[in-house]
RNA sequence: CGGGGAGUGGCGCAGCCUGGUAGCGCACGUGCUUUGGGUGCACGAGGUCGGGGGUUCGAAUCCCCCCUCCCCGACCA
């Protein structure tokens, strides 16, 4: 598996001569086999594997810590938003989940259910999250009794579990991690603007500024609409492949919920009223999208704001000066302010260090070596764009600076630039799946509607947001008639 | 659930048809060598061959039963 060479074929590796491919990378092309590549990054990256349990995920130290970084982005977001975290159990009576009927259906076919605890079968079986919707409903009525306990915002981080048929590291895994916002409002208005908020301010936020990776907002379609929803917002990015990537969701919930749990509140006439509410959440599936936005066939490329190790300083070889010149260049970087990590490493090989801190991400590189220090310089190589330069021992700091200071903006920009060579604005359905199956496109959703959308899906299409023509969002009183939808493949 | 495939050192596989007590690559350990883009050489450690039963002097190999996993068709953060 870390060995492209290595295949099935037993005979061709004894026949081959030592020699890899000369200058080929550790990797699959991403040309080649997009979702290999993806596979094969994921385990040399050492960011994640399978858990001994089909559909489980061991997320290794690496992934977390760029998972730990996106969550603090998120996190001081939706408390800038003036939602406060908590934490309600893992395990939700069943009957709490049958009292939605949309959400019932929607959720049903991916239940986990505990029907075993202490040794023995239990009355009533409990059902593991697959999100908190019901529990926190149910402490929503009661915490609610009059509009002064309004707008109530809930956020709490934590894993849930759900069947998967086809699992993939961190895009779809039966357990995974999120964070799931739920909020209760007095009235339409105000819950629409919060949704509207998370969406915006939250989510495209975070991923456009600090995992750089530029996204489409808009709302779903009915099809796509999540269970019990009455209007579903998104944040839609296309992956390196063309495929577009689901990255969060903003729901309007509208008083189904309400309705269902009792959730009333007295209004300043003494009126009884349900609530409006809106839940909302993004997951491990981040990570997922930032292999897939970013990465090359070199392997991961992270923004500098996610890196765990934002600069790694290299010792080109064992030699007392250039461990010196090293060392003090990693207590200098730290003192402004850099995560750097020294890699003094005598044992391996230039080649294999280069390589291996290429594929973990790592968005700057100085490599000391005897030969650059006797001119008093080092080699400072970027990442995402594999330049090198020979900077002087006093630039090194500058140097690492400016990279540190762009490279998010420039990863955002080619990605950007990526996805308008693949997008195009068409006017039929039947151009609209032409240009969705390598990229988006974006057709007048008149011209595709309910019927034009089954056609897509059975050619692995979807509609992946409606939105007005000039990219915005519909208001409130826009007609789906007269929004553009822009329609691909999806993971 | 319907169709196809696989379980053999940590990982990926060969061996099975034509039974004779297990091998290769990577990874791992030790030593030397090398280190400016996955160094090279030597030596070494590591396996209840998914489980159970049967046939046989002898089973990874043949027969029966069971278990598990993977891939393809009914979805989503």
């Amino acid at each position: 598996m870390t060995d492209a060479d290595a295949t099935s074929d037993g005979t061709r590796a004894a026949a081959r001569p030592a020699a890899r491919p000369a200058a080929k990378g550790a990797l699959t092309s991403r040309a080649e086999d997009f979702p290999r590549w993806y596979q094969e990054v994921v385990a040399l990256a050492e960011l994640a594997e399978n858990g001994p349990v089909r559909g489980t995920m061991v997320i290794r130290p690496w992934g977390y810590e760029i998972w730990e970084r996106l969550q603090a982005a998120v996190d001081e977001r939706i408390k800038a938003a003036g939602a406060h975290n908590a934490y309600f159990p893992l395990f939700i009576p069943e009957a709490f989940m049958r009292l939605e009927a949309e959400h019932v259906e929607g959720f049903d076919p991916e239940l986990w259910v505990v029907t075993h605890g202490g040794g023995r079968q239990l009355e009533e079986p409990v059902v593991v999250r697959p999100t908190s919707e019901t529990v926190i409903n149910h402490f929503f009525a009661k915490w609610i009794q009059s509009h002064r306990d309004l707008p109530l915002l809930v956020n709490q981080w934590c894993n849930v579990v759900r069947w998967e048929l086809r699992p993939r590291l961190f895009l779809r895994t039966t357990e995974f991690l999120w964070q799931e916002g739920h909020t209760a409002h007095a009235d339409e208005a105000d819950a629409r603007a919060y949704a509207l908020r998370i969406l915006t301010d939250v989510y495209r936020d975070a991923i456009e500024e600090v995992a750089a990776v530029p996204v489409l907002v808009g709302h779903k379609t009915a099809r796509e609409r999540f269970a019990g929803a009455m209007r579903t917002w998104t944040c839609e990015a296309m992956m390196g492949d063309g495929k577009a990537l689901q990255m969060g969701t903003s729901h309007e919930l509208g008083q189904n919920f309400a309705k269902a749990f009792g959730i009333q509140y007295s209004d300043a006439t003494g009126a009884l009223r349900y609530v409006w509410q809106t839940s909302w959440g993004v997951s491990t599936r981040l990570v997922g999208a930032l292999i897939m936005a970013h990465g090359d066939d070199f392997g991961l490329r992270l923004p500098p704001a996610l890196a765990p190790v934002e600069v790694v300083v290299l010792c080109v070889r064992e030699d007392e000066a250039v461990c010196r010149a090293a060392s003090a260049l990693t207590d200098e970087l730290r003192r402004a302010g850099r995560r750097v990590h020294l890699d003094a490493r005598t044992d391996t090989g230039f080649g294999r260090r280069t390589v291996d801190w290429e594929l973990k991400g790592v968005p700057v590189r100085v490599e000391v070596g005897p030969r650059d220090l006797a001119e008093g310089k080092v080699t400072v190589v970027t990442r995402h764009l594999r330049t090198k330069e020979a900077v002087a021992l006093a630039g090194v700091a500058g140097a690492v600076e400016r990279i540190c200071a762009s490279a998010g903006r420039e990863l955002r920009d080619e990605a950007l630039a990526f996805r308008e060579t693949r997008t195009a604005t068409v006017g039929s359905l039947a151009e609209a799946a032409e240009v969705g199956a390598a990229g988006f496109a974006r057709v007048p959703w008149r011209e595709v509607g309910e019927t034009g959308e089954l056609q897509l899906a059975a050619q692995a299409l979807t509609v992946r947001c409606l939105q007005r023509s000039d990219g915005g969002l519909a208001a409130a009183g826009d007609a789906d008639d007269a929004l553009v939808a822009v329609v691909g493949r999806s993971y």
